[in-house]
DNA sequence: CAGCTGATTTAACTTTAGTTAATTTAAAAA
DNA sequence: TTTTTAAATTAACTAAAGTTAAATCAGCTG
């Protein structure tokens, strides 16, 4: 069933939205893609914990990710927050 | 702090948004204002449930409600979805 | 290969969110 | 004014999400 398929990422997509830290990566990634390692500094936030909420956010297809030998390389995925604009705008 | 505080309703706002009863209870009143047993019903959840997401839903602004006699009746707000889309259109 | 280094994962824990049944509130009807 | 009814609230509980420090994994470099 594709539709309720889509409502899942929909709202997977709203769970990933729903956190300081993420919007904060979010807002980060807006610059361009960063290295893990460059996004903590930025952010000021421990390692581990901006790697959970990478996880949570990659997920939700609200970031990609592209490594570079060590380096994990993170992006905004439009697209996806495409498709919740789009959710949104249906009503 | 005008723009934080913007961002804090932005948070709810999609808080609000990531939970499957919450959206089920936008989708059914996309067909207009219902009172809380109506909603019940339609919905098949027990009415203390539904009014703990109703409470979600008000006070991210999503919903707005209005009280006739003993029956409270809820209707969307389009304003603060519109904030929220706008929001995700930023990107 | 032995040891570094950037990142992810795990496990134990704390916090926040959702559920359920029972209680309370307040408007309306008997 | 007692009773009924629609909805909100509470309290006790369960489940999910976030945090932290330590361990693991995988590419690199000497």
């Amino acid at each position: 069933m594709q539709s309720s398929a889509n409502k899942d990422h929909v709202f997977s997509g709203f769970h990933a939205l729903s956190e300081p830290i993420r919007i904060q990566v979010l807002e980060l990634l807006r610059e361009g893609e960063f290295c893990v390692g460059d996004m903590c500094e930025r952010l000021s936030i421990a390692q581990s914990k901006l790697s959970f909420h990478l996880k949570t956010l990659k997920q939700a297809g609200l970031v990609t990710a592209r490594q570079q030998g060590r380096w994990m390389y993170y992006s905004i995925n439009p697209d996806q927050l495409n498709v919740l604009e789009t959710y949104l705008s249906s009503y």
